[in-house]
DNA sequence: CGCACTGTTGATGTGCATCAAACAGCGTGG
DNA sequence: CCACGCTGTTTGATGCACATCAACAGTGCG
């Protein structure tokens, strides 16, 4: 996921920077989605200035008021939430081109938080103004709406996979769902490099971090990954996909 | 949750049942919160017909088309995803003063299936003109955002049960979650009756229901609740509270 | 009244958690 | 340079919570 992500045939000078849709890499992949030029200018406005988040430290904390919302830009995060008793269960992974800070609106504050899982970047968009600007852009709202509604679809998706699935099943769900989304950014889908521990790969899916290993180990044996230490190649995309057919929604 | 859930202060007249927000008894829990007089009576006009389904019934299907969000006036409903080889994933239950079809806004189309519980009523809210309304209505389109975003921070609730809470936690949480729902609507938090079978709790709560009934007898022997077939009466409210609180997030 | 559905309880099995130990990678400092 | 500690990963041994299988009781509907 790391560096590789940005495409290198539109290297990153810092200095050229400017806090604008209109000349992001993830644009068809954000908020702008079927916005007309003129449109996204609009949007443009919104975003007051891109900014980096280092490895390990928090975009935002449960409780912090919602200020924005977040378009990871470069890099990737975890997204969780923290019991009173201190286990910590992982309820995201977001890579660029994903929105960050969805489930904030419903309370005006952030209900999980937002740790970078490397060196990252995102584009702040203020929500307020965002709402404002939504009155008199349909075609925005609407695709707010639609965000909003896919993560709901993404989080029930997850409930079938805790519910229903054994840990090998689960686990190759969770490759082939990262598989994919690298894919849509225009990476290859069979050699990537996970950026989070076992142990948060294994609270995402509600087991222990050991019993990802083993998982590993079990896909392995049947041959259809390679995985050493956060390389993954996947060797059989098609056998991943038979092991978590049968106990997944049917593909509309 | 049964027909106790239409306040007796205000007999059902069928005869007299217009498709209005401005005299619906749920007004103040659903998409009009906060709207005024004026803006409730637009909102009506949404609403084409309000209309019954009957137990066992489908309201809508996975894959059917959006047409209209709808809400719960009278009744309860379970919503379920169902995976290729037939195994049931319940995603929610749903009392009066609550939406359904919010998963439908991402594709167009229902990603779940929506049976009524008993025999039940909705009020259908035709997507695309809410959607233009709230164009010109911002506190609609206000609340629309919330709600959906609500919709996401329960679900991430689910996943941290999912994820680290055992079975008797779990169906502490489910009743808590309840009670507290149908508080807010007026009723007992402490009596109430349990509308779905066991299995439909135990799929919700990724559990069997054979551990459903068991884990009732664990709550009925620490004398917490009194569980009849599906009529509940919670004893001990801070005890169930308790057993719950280690695992859950802290209350903002 | 009878039959199908739903709920309860017991006996047994198993998948994953837990506990434990060893190893690899990596940065730090002697 | 290597020794050292720290973090993360892997693998093995054991235990337990819940699933599974089974028998029966209660409920309600045609």
């Amino acid at each position: 996921m790391a560096s590789s992500l940005v495409p290198e045939t539109r290297p990153l000078h810092i200095h050229h920077l400017k806090a604008a849709c209109s000349n992001c890499s993830v644009l068809e992949l954000c908020l702008p989605i079927g916005l007309s030029g003129p449109e996204v200018e609009r949007l443009d406005t919104l975003i007051v200035q891109r900014f980096k988040v280092k490895k390990g430290t928090a975009l935002y904390r449960t409780g912090d008021p919602l200020l924005s919302l977040y378009a990871v830009r470069i890099g990737s995060f975890k997204t969780s939430m923290l019991s009173v008793d201190g286990r910590e269960q992982v309820t995201g992974f977001h890579i660029p081109g994903e929105m960050l800070g969805l489930d904030a609106i419903s309370g005006d504050e952030h209900a999980c938080n937002a740790f970078a899982l490397e060196d990252s970047e995102v584009c702040p968009i203020h929500f307020a103004q965002l709402e404002k600007l939504a009155q008199s852009l349909p075609s925005l709202q609407h695709n707010l709406n639609r965000l909003l509604s896919r993560e709901i679809v993404r989080d029930h998706s997850m409930l079938m996979l805790m519910g229903n699935m054994n840990s090998d099943e689960r686990l190759a769900a969770f490759l082939l769902n990262l598989s994919q989304r690298l894919s849509i950014r225009g990476y290859s889908p069979r050699d990537f490099v996970l950026k989070m521990r076992r142990e948060e790969i294994g609270s995402y899916l509600g087991l222990r971090l050991e019993t990802i290993c083993r998982g590993i180990a079990h896909l392995r044996d049947q041959g259809l990954v390679e995985i050493a230490g956060r390389e993954v190649k996947i060797l059989d995309m098609e056998g991943l996909k038979q092991l978590v057919a049968g106990c997944q929604r049917p593909q509309h």
